[in-house]
DNA sequence: GTATCGTATATGTACGTACTAATTGATTTC
DNA sequence: GAAATCAATTAGTACGTACATATACGATAC
């Protein structure tokens, strides 16, 4: 598309930097720097399996230090979009799809984002509950407070087999996020944050497996008994309030949790 | 302990960086800064809760600049012993040990080595196979390469109940890196780095829960069905030549995995 | 007493420089 | 032809500076 970096081979450094700096006005650069690197190389300017160009290349291009460029490069390649070797450069790694599996388990925030982007939260029923007994200790809070329950399947963008059942209650309080919410296209944090304007600081994820009871197993297309992942997930706002808690059973015929540890040197 | 820090309050800043730069002259600066630090937590030096002392207190006691400070804090905040917060300081955090479950899989290679550290596989049989049909697709090589096939029961450092059950597939060009191995207390993959010198570039993990079978059940103290996760691990070297494959059995009722994702900002 | 406004302090961002070390590829040497 | 050597290239490390921005705390005004 009409990229201000496709300008590069024609234009003076100055203006590809002026033609691209606008993108994100509030992020840090390096973030900006990032998304513009993730862009282009889903984008198919940098082909998977090709080397990026160098660090003093990018950061002359995009008119920003090799500093920033490397922050930016750190944080794609925490994602395991990018992999770096001195001496050689940076290389454009393929997304990982093994065969068929999908990703489910975010290794950042913003990965969480991502999936939550790519699938849609149907939403079939909710309720308000009082927090008793198991619940009660699965939220970590007094007996007695309150919480939206929402329960549903989660499907692929394109509306393909079932991806999940999800379960998710949210702190009344913030509850009214969600209020007119029938069909999650983000992740349901992300409505959260938006209404209160306060910042998920901190998610903790479980994962155990378990084996689907008829209930469940027939709301993602299985049978009973059937093995699956159970993803727990704690959202946490400032000064460690719970804000969120939901639950997710993947079937486990259809995704696999992978990743993908990298020398740190 | 006579740490050299613990002279913080008497010596110079001089005495102070000669007395503690010896402690691993190899790594980079960045990385002895953080295991510093690392000894000072777990020490107790740094209570759990508190405050760190500010990046330019560190840079200034430490002999070194705040930038390398930054860099120690962030791999350890990466492992999640340290939190900042703009305008307030760096925080200590609990290490994660919820309800008595133990980590076992590993979100970089440093932490797959202390994992290793704190076990003993005991390695109960050994073979040399001929990869075919599903262990070749596996293992991702042509049908007929040889591997070194070992198979044990890991345990904790302390001889509790077992940790998992292990198979271990190493390629024959380096398994004599385990030749007189019969109880590893270390990765299998790092007697392979020592061995051959090379190091492992990078390692997949993906994670699937099954119901074990008779055998493996009995062998962990479980009863046959009962859940568990199955972890593979495939090690790569230089030029993603797999020098490894390994799977690892690990009985639902003892192990959570959890993770902890924070915001990047 | 309460609210507001600075001010100090801490981490975060961004830039710059210089040097180190791994890798590659061409050149030389045997 | 093969092995050793050298030079160029590239990411990694480490230092420095300056300023931005969030937070906490004390002073002031009402």
């Amino acid at each position: 598309m009409s990229n201000a970096i496709s300008e590069e081979m024609t234009g003076s450094t100055r203006e590809i930097k002026n033609g691209w700096k606008p993108e994100i006005a509030t992020a840090p650069l390096y973030m900006q720097v990032a998304h513009h690197l993730e862009a282009r190389i889903s984008n198919g300017d940098f082909a998977v399996g090709s080397l990026l160009p160098t660090e003093n290349e990018l950061a002359e291009a995009l008119g920003v230090s090799r500093q920033t460029v490397r922050q930016a490069i750190g944080l794609l390649r925490n994602k395991g979009r990018l992999s770096a070797r001195k001496g050689v450069g940076t290389r454009v790694e393929a997304i990982e799809a093994t065969s068929g599996s999908t990703r489910f388990i975010a290794h950042s925030r913003s990965e969480l984002f991502e999936i939550a982007a790519e699938t849609e939260f149907v939403i079939g029923f909710r309720e308000m509950v009082s927090a008793q007994g198991k619940l009660a200790v699965d939220l970590g809070c007094r007996p007695g407070r309150k919480f939206l329950h929402i329960t549903g399947v989660r499907y692929p963008a394109n509306r393909g087999r079932a991806f999940s059942w999800n379960e998710v209650y949210i702190d009344s309080r913030v509850a009214a996020a969600v209020k007119d919410v029938t069909v999650a296209r983000r992740a349901i944090f992300h409505y959260i944050e938006e209404f209160t304007g306060e910042k998920i600081h901190e998610i903790q994820q479980d994962v155990r497996p378990i084996a689907m009871d008829e209930d469940i197993a027939e709301k993602v297309g299985c049978k009973a008994g059937d093995l699956a992942l159970i993803v727990n997930r704690r959202y946490y706002g400032s000064g460690r309030r719970l804000l969120e808690y939901a639950f997710q059973i993947l079937p486990a015929d259809r995704f696999t949790y992978t990743t993908t540890l990298r020398a740190e040197t």
